[in-house]
DNA sequence: GTGGTTGCAAAGGTTTTGCATGTGC
DNA sequence: GCACATGCAAAACCTTTGCAACCAC
């Protein structure tokens, strides 16, 4: 997913980021991703083409990324953190527990619940607490029982 | 937060879980708990009176309270999962981000956000993804810049 | 009695950190 | 040139697991 058409670079660039190679590598990999990947995983992919490129780094520039808004990072029980990239205008994300899939929203009625409980509860909502975990059409469909 | 009035003891039993000293232990700390609490924290507070806990009795208690619907568990990015005692018949949690209260809701909104995305987009929200991080109106008079 | 439960310690997996080296701006 | 980024390996951290002893039902 990549509708806005920045390249890594770019968006590492407009985000004010120090721009290395290393960098470019891993949010490149990220954004070309249409499933939430986690920091192994790329490490893994990525080596291959890259030797040099560290673990460390391939963490440390994940986390560089949900910093500067380009990414963001779902925490999963028992599991390793899984990350997707996203438009610097999204809003939120739905994100299939089967496949990974991440599909970005900007639904009204996200809006319309955050109201709702800032009303009744005083209780203001976390920005990226409303990104979704749940089963896409087409897992769901594969297995009904979940 | 214990409104129905039933026991650790008496839910347990209610679940048709078997009864051992180290489970109502810990399932009446969390019951007695209004704050999330972290399985190290639980170890730790309760050691001291009850010394013959183990570490791996409260991971497996905890985790066992949540198959049965007892509790839940949050997860939070680079920090121990918590958790929190959930009423039998609760809906979702609104959990603070800043002092871990946790508060039950039962809002309209809720539903008519998972019937939306359902409807738009064919995914189907996992039930405790409806969990809320935010802050809480006490947290967020007090730190407004959060 | 039997199968589930426990405690301990060790293992597993993920993420962070220290430090010397390298490099973008 | 200087502050920041990197790689490596070790450490830190949370959680799970193997196994013998134990206990609820």
């Amino acid at each position: 997913m990549n509708p806005t058409g920045a390249s890594a670079a770019e968006r590492l660039m407009a985000a004010g980021r120090r721009l290395t190679a290393q960098r470019i590598i891993v949010a490149d990999a990220l954004l070309r991703s249409r499933r939430t990947v986690t920091a192994q995983e790329l490490f893994e992919r990525l080596r291959r083409r890259h030797p040099f490129l560290g673990r460390a780094t391939v963490f440390r520039t994940l986390d560089m990324l949900v910093d500067a808004g380009l990414a963001r990072r779902f925490e999963r029980a028992g599991q390793a953190g899984a990350y997707v990239a996203c438009e610097p205008n999204h809003h939120h994300h739905l994100v299939c527990r089967c496949c990974g899939a991440s599909t970005e929203i900007d639904d009204e009625e996200v809006a319309v619940l955050v109201e709702a409980v800032r009303a009744r509860h005083g209780f203001v909502l976390d920005h990226d607490a409303l990104d979704f975990r749940g089963l896409c059409r087409r897992c769901e469909t594969a297995r009904p029982a979940g």
